[in-house]
DNA sequence: ATCACCAGTGAATCGGATG
DNA sequence: CCATCCGATTCACTGGTGA
């Protein structure tokens, strides 16, 4: 595979070439076939620099389909089957770019709509402001187990769960690259933050990161910051040269550590009854739920033990024995269940905690149990 | 035509029967297939009322355009020259209407973001919240001399010109109709607002406007009001019969409360991690209390990570790692945390304040940033 | 009259590991 | 392939009740 380097081609063509199922997420900026008419001026009559390059330019929408189709069957097959595909687009394409993913068999997770901070006004006065473009988020197919930082995520949104509502001001400013005319190097140059939360959501540092339609760079760039490993395909030579040099500028600046996010999905699974083996339990402890109207007993072997209204007991999980309590189809128990700790009562997950803990702090001793328990 | 009724019976099979370029807007909430798997629960338990209705059920994606082309093409031919329709779906359906759309020969105008402002959470933490739908507005053909009411949609807008993302709250409280048990009288009824703003937006007074999935009739009233003329159809005798005593109910009166969008919030919220973002601080940066006795890192999803006694770390937000350092119930992490600028340090709400300005300078208008800026 | 608190709800494609 | 079990997971708003 090669990692962290810029193909020089047909992006279909070069993803035939790589193997299958190599690369966890695609980032995909394709032409957009915008269909401009004639020239469009300002209201000062300044003369608006559209996007009229030759790559944009399709001649019928079934050309526009059949190139859509062909390079996304490509990156399906490029993908791992957990991996997943953003591709982004306005409404000249986005409708065609969706309508293919799903005919692939890709199964679409969000839509995603990239909000714009300061987009161009519409100087005719004939539509409302075309303020934002749209994102597609995909899995491979409908079984995929995708990755999504959910913690990250929230996280990044001051612990309120993002939204598919994303407002980011456009590339400008220093960020955006020029060629040397001063010209901008690329009509279409996304922002770095747009790509930060993309790869944020979706990978992990160490992913290999995919994308057909590189520009200048933005998703390597992003990548090499954030340690994630990058491949970008072009067909044209300035966009390449310019992607290389700002590529070799950037540097993978974040740390390690900062990188990593939390997610108590991915925490080491603790067993109730090791809460026990290990005495921060006894045996015949009562819990009870939140609002003192249950209560239950521990067993030695770690399941909990209740009366029934018929003068038998029950036995199960903290989970089950919870979910029996409340008359719900499912229940969590460490929650659920508390303790008591002189004159409060605690949720039993405070004890899982410390548990926890502990065991981080001593690896060397019960770090092989605990994973092989996992 | 058979105005200000209501039709019982097939949408296609109906436009087919009534003149050719006779209607002057067509508004378009067909059902958007969402392919729901088992039950969904929420934390607590309960169980989310879904859209599981025989009407939103089709066997395939083929199924489903075959349908969708039968009657956007029947609404096409019902038309006039210059009118125009519009269409709401989710990424259920809306990447196949675009397509159909588009391949019939309709001329996509916009596409328009829904932004609600109270979803339903996703329960599972598995996807970005789910917080928007799409609405296309498409003229008959490119050579259409579509209606568009520029200056009431600036004057709807603070004088500004309305954007493609509006932020409107869901149909509830008093406005969703309850059948003769209380319950919701239709699953997915569409505010009144959303169909004052398209109303106003692409008619006049005296059109004619067409629903061909009229449900509960929220077209039909708000067309009322708004003294246009409207034609509904509709397969099922009980939104029929609801929605005719709604109507009957409606008073052909413009509701200036309608006019209003929802009202701005003093200041918008900015996430601590939106200065990550976008680059105004970076991850690993540290960060110190104002008499330096604390410091911490930021961390790459927002989170700051700080160094504990037993030579563990501890992550958070910077409101939870403020409270933490100073053993205080809570903390305004803004003004706790400072970081180093040249010689000097300066609270990060400095950083949130420049970032606020910018903000400010390209505000968005058409819809209240409220909590959500995202 | 006001406030605090609780219950309910909205177009939702909402697990993963183990045996 | 299927069955079983563990256990993680929610935001904004409305309306009712009781103090």
């Amino acid at each position: 595979m090669p990692l962290n380097t810029i193909q020089k081609g047909d992006c279909a063509e070069i993803m035939r070439s790589l193997p299958k199922g190599s690369v966890d997420m695609i980032f995909a900026d394709p032409p957009y076939n915008l269909q401009l008419g004639g020239e469009l001026h300002r209201p000062d009559n300044s003369k608006v620099d559209a996007c009229d390059d030759h790559w944009d330019q399709f001649s019928s929408l079934k050309t526009y389909d059949d190139f859509t189709r062909e390079w996304l069957s490509a990156a399906r097959d490029l993908l791992t089957d957990d991996g997943s595909i953003w591709v982004i687009g306005s409404y000249h394409n986005i409708f065609r770019l969706g309508t293919i993913l799903q005919d692939l068999g890709f199964w679409v997770l969000n839509d995603i709509v990239w909000r714009k901070a300061n987009p161009m006004p519409n100087f005719r006065g004939r539509r409302f402001t075309n303020a934002h473009e749209t994102l597609i988020w995909a899995a491979k197919s409908e079984k995929s187990k995708y990755r999504f930082n959910y913690d990250a995520m929230k996280a990044l949104n001051e612990d309120v769960q993002m939204r598919s509502d994303w407002f980011l001001p456009l590339c400008t400013g220093g960020e955006r690259l020029k060629d040397d005319n001063g010209e901008k190097a690329h009509p279409t140059q996304k922002p770095e933050a747009l790509l930060y939360r993309v790869l944020m959501a979706s990978t992990l540092p160490g992913d290999t990161v995919l994308d057909p339609f590189f520009g200048t760079g933005t998703t390597g760039a992003v990548a090499k910051k954030m340690k994630r490993n990058w491949i970008g395909i072009d067909r044209e030579d300035s966009y390449i040269k310019a992607a290389t040099k700002r590529i070799a500028e950037t540097k993978a600046e974040i740390d390690n550590d900062l990188l990593q996010t939390v997610s108590k999905r991915e925490e080491q699974r603790i067993p109730f009854g090791w809460l026990i083996e290990r005495g921060l339990l006894k045996p015949g402890a009562v819990l009870t739920d939140p609002k003192h109207e249950h209560t239950a007993k521990v067993g030695a072997d770690g399941n909990l033990i209740t009366d029934t209204a018929d003068g038998g007991q029950q036995r199960g999980s903290i989970h089950r024995m919870g979910a029996a309590a409340q008359g719900a189809p499912s229940c969590n128990g460490w929650t659920y269940w508390h303790y008591r700790d002189g004159k409060n009562y605690q949720p039993i997950d405070n004890l899982r905690q410390k548990l926890r803990t502990e065991l981080a702090k001593r690896p060397d001793t019960t770090g092989t149990e605990a994973r092989t328990l996992q």
